[in-house]
DNA sequence: CGGTAGTCTCCTAGGAGACTACCGGTGCGCTAGT
């Protein structure tokens, strides 16, 4: 780099520190955060990975107010859109914020978007579904968005598949609108996370941006049972003990009341939640938390996004979640303060029987044929979804998941006015067996984050760095915080973990060396994949199509042809 | 996928086992009826 870019570099930093100072009144920003201003303003695709409290919102806000054209926010909850304008400064110079989304009469509407066409809001919040519209992407088009932001980014890779498909479909919202340099911003996503987001958001030669995952005072800890009322008894005997506040995540709605009643009768003031609440319920016990009236709430994983309490002391689960990913966010919400705070999981096998029906509930056969057939039967005059749920009578989700599915395969391609035409090559037929394939590796890659969950439940080294393994990061035991290290300092009591066997740290770790977490490889029998984990003498791989494996490297030692690292091709950079 | 609650069958009295039906999470947007 030479004196003259340097120095353009040190001013676009000055440019950034000064208008977060004067229009945001942030005095400081972390070096990841201008780093991360600085691509945004040069107008690259940036992936940030940062933990939720790190200001991610100021990735996009500072350099937003210097941008010449409106910000577009992608973001998953209508509340969380309005806690993010309520957030922002109203001083004269601070930029303007509108939601657009169902809640606003019609008149409101042409408000909101007047609004961005005169510039009087630079920052516009759409919800994915929102952007699924024509009508959206075309009055947005006029607009000239200088940015396309999608918070809480890992959505397109947790959610799209089946419960929100309009998240598969951004990477074309971003096109039609322009195609703006696109932002992507996550508290968590380990790298098949990652690779996802940019391939899905169609991300061009990222710029990507990854702080630690370690959060080092929140104490890690597994408690496993045979029996489910030994499990409930433990759970709340742990609830009532801990200092509050707290969080119980429970696997179900039921139980959620369940255990809420049960802190209750100890007295506690201890809250259910889930989404089957009226809203109203919902608000208040969310507002009792962050004021701090309530001791704990017990819900579902309905709970959490846009929970910003410093305080929390500890998040429990009553059952296994459905992926590391989950867990890691969930226990993610206690300890932002960065006093001590602890994360125990009351676990039973049983548990992976209902997150493995939950995981991948992709369209069936029948599903993915109708579509087809009705995408097909349209020839040259191409349907778009809307007209596509007509002709089946199915949801909108349906077709739009089914659709994704086709899509994924080649079968069929959506154009830039939304109409979705078959590949002339592929009878609908031949689109159903390659998008049901596509379903396939879906299903399987879930059910692997599941696997994996269960495993953290059960390894038997340190839960520390199983966790950041499997987000990249390696680290070195002991942590020093987690059960498994307390048992082999301990004295004696340790021995019951030396009799598993090795000792990951203790071994030669260069086969180890040879597979870091997140490496890409590819296997002689099972294709591409990446390297998840390793837990001392073996690495556990996610294949695209073969799923989890876990492969022992003594199998591997002298087998170079058998399982071979990929160059990175994908113009990442970190 | 697998647990749980409920019913049925066994064969000669009520308790064990087999069998079956049901259930389980996350939010948006829209529309019909108050």
């Amino acid at each position: 780099m030479g004196e003259r870019s340097r120095s353009d570099a040190e001013r676009r930093a000055a440019r950034l520190r000064r208008t977060a100072a004067e229009v945001f009144g942030w005095d400081s920003l972390l070096p990841e955060q201008l780093e991360a201003m600085k691509a945004v303003l040069d107008g690259r695709d940036t992936l940030v990975v940062m933990p939720t409290g790190s200001g991610k919102s100021a990735v996009y806000q500072v350099p937003g107010a210097l941008l010449s054209g409106p910000v577009v926010i992608v973001s998953p909850l209508l509340a969380l859109q309005r806690d993010q304008i309520a957030g922002l400064p109203d001083g004269a110079r601070a930029p303007g914020a509108v939601a657009v989304n169902s809640d606003l009469t019609a008149a409101r509407t042409e408000a909101a978007w007047e609004a961005v066409r005169r510039g009087d809001a630079r920052f516009l919040y759409l919800s994915p579904e929102q952007l699924a519209k024509d009508e959206v992407l075309e009055r947005l088009a006029d607009t000239r968005p200088a940015l396309f932001v999608v918070d809480e980014a890992q959505c397109v890779a947790s959610w799209g598949h089946d419960f929100r498909p309009d998240y598969l479909r951004l990477g074309q919202a971003v096109r039609r609108v322009g195609r703006p340099p696109v932002l992507a911003l996550t508290a968590t996503a380990a790298p098949p996370v990652r690779r996802e987001i940019i391939e899905r958001l169609g991300m061009d030669r990222p710029r990507v941006m990854v702080t630690s995952f370690d959060r080092p005072n929140i104490r890690l800890e597994v408690r496993r049972f045979r029996d489910e009322d030994d499990r409930r008894r433990a759970l709340v005997e742990r609830a009532a003990a801990e200092p509050k506040p707290g969080i119980v995540y429970a696997a179900t709605r039921k139980d959620t009341e369940y255990y809420a009643a049960e802190l209750s009768a100890l007295g506690l003031a201890a809250e259910a939640y889930h989404a089957g609440l009226r809203a109203a319920e919902r608000t208040r016990v969310h507002d009792a938390f962050l004021a701090g009236d309530a001791d704990v709430v017990v819900a579902t994983s309905a709970f959490g996004m846009g929970i910003d309490k410093e305080d929390v002391r500890f998040v429990l689960h009553a059952a296994l979640p459905g992926s590391p990913d989950a867990y890691y966010q969930e226990i993610g919400r206690c300890g932002r303060d960065g006093d001590p705070a602890l994360a125990v999981l009351h676990y039973r096998p049983e548990d992976t029987g209902m997150q493995t029906y939950f995981a991948g509930r992709t369209p069936g056969r029948g599903v993915l044929s109708e579509v087809a057939d009705a995408v097909h039967d349209h020839g040259t005059d191409p349907a778009d979804l809307d007209e596509l749920r007509r002709d089946t009578g199915m949801s909108r989700n349906r077709v739009t998941a089914a659709v994704n599915l086709l899509e994924e395969s080649g079968a069929v391609a959506t154009g830039e006015d939304g109409g979705v035409r078959p590949d002339p090559g592929t009878p609908p037929d031949a689109a159903v067996d390659l998008a049901e394939e596509a379903a396939d590796a879906h299903r399987r890659t879930d059910r692997t984050r599941v696997a994996m969950a269960r495993a953290y439940a059960e390894t038997t080294g340190c839960r520390r760095r199983f966790l950041l393994g499997y987000f990249g990061e390696e680290y070195e035991p002991p942590c020093g915080a987690c059960d498994v290290c307390e048992a082999r300092e301990n004295g004696p009591e340790g021995a019951e973990s030396t009799q598993t066997g090795t000792e990951p740290g203790a071994r030669d770790r260069s086969a180890v060396r040879a597979y870091p977490v997140g490496t890409q490889v590819r296997h002689a029998e099972w294709g591409e994949g990446t390297v998840l984990s390793e837990d001392g003498d073996r690495i556990t791989v996610l294949f695209d199509r073969a799923g989890y494996r876990t492969l022992s490297l003594e199998a591997l030692a002298g087998r170079d042809d058998l399982l071979t690292v990929e160059p990175e091709g994908d113009g990442r950079e970190g």
